[in-house]
DNA sequence: TGACTCATGTCAGCATTCTGACATACATTG
DNA sequence: CAATGTATGTCAGAATGCTGACATGAGTCA
């Protein structure tokens, strides 16, 4: 297949595979935080925050693998919907700190019970040693990707 | 950046980690196709009709998880710019199977060779036996978020 | 100190994709 | 045969995300 310039055969290719998961599991996403309110990018930000108080726009923007300039849209949407709060002005330097608000974390709670719901979903199947094994072989993945793409 | 360094281990959920594997692939993809002029529905578009000649529209869509809205624009321009031919009339029903020019042949040519590489880069460090196994994982999640979705 | 580099927050314009809607064509069912 | 359901191609408007650009603040280095 690979030898005649027949392209690569999408069937047996783990990147075409890699972004039919992504893709399932962003619909499976999208399904169950629809009836709350909330987009994906919605709930990562929430996420991003209740995990790690403080991120900033740009931190943000980068754990939900979005640009910062479209985080800064969602982020103050959220602010001025009371879900998250920046102080007015930046303790040091120009990055704001972003909280969440009691209101933004009541609703991450449904939402976090919602995705946790899909991703066990995801994961019936497999084994135990199975999804470590997926761990580390999509880390191998990311790493190997991001590697040579800063060298080339 | 953040200054404490604090953990930047974040939530490291199969989830997120499909996430973040199947974004660092789009972007090494975007990043070889760019000096070509070409976005990766674009190649994508391309590289299903030369698998499937004749693949209609809505399928091309599907097999490139976007709208099928999405890509008959996609599919419009192909038309126009001499990559891609579709009868003038449908043969039978609506459907209009599209297949690749000779044109659309060469451009495909050279995008499949950048493309390989991503994914030859991907896969280093990964045995054939890794391979295969993330092979049957990635399918087995895909399977049991797509089989519940529908019941649910 | 001053020049330089880098990262950030933010505004503005553009591109891409999506949702909604419509007419059409085929298959199924009574 | 007529009614229905499903799938298609396509147009139009809206939402979302991105690129480009700017000023600002911090760190580095001579």
């Amino acid at each position: 297949m690979s030898q005649n310039g027949a392209g690569i055969d999408l069937d047996k290719s783990l990147g075409y595979l890699l972004k039919e998961a992504s893709s399932a599991l962003r619909a499976a996403m999208e399904e169950v935080l629809r009836p709350l309110g909330m987009t994906v990018t919605h709930y990562s930000c929430l996420e991003l925050l209740a995990q790690r108080p403080g991120l900033s726009n740009s931190e943000l923007a980068r754990g939900a693998f979005v640009t910062r300039q479209s985080m800064n849209v969602l982020l103050q949407a959220l602010e001025r919907d009371g879900y998250v709060t920046r102080p007015a002005a930046a303790p040091v330097g120009k990055v704001l700190p972003a909280r969440l608000t009691p209101r933004g974390r009541r609703s991450l709670e449904k939402a976090t019970v919602a995705v946790r719901s899909v991703e066990v979903r995801m994961l019936a199947g497999l084994t135990e040693t199975e999804q470590s094994g997926a761990f580390r072989i999509l880390q191998s993945m990311i790493h190997s990707l991001r590697d040579d793409n800063a060298g080339a």
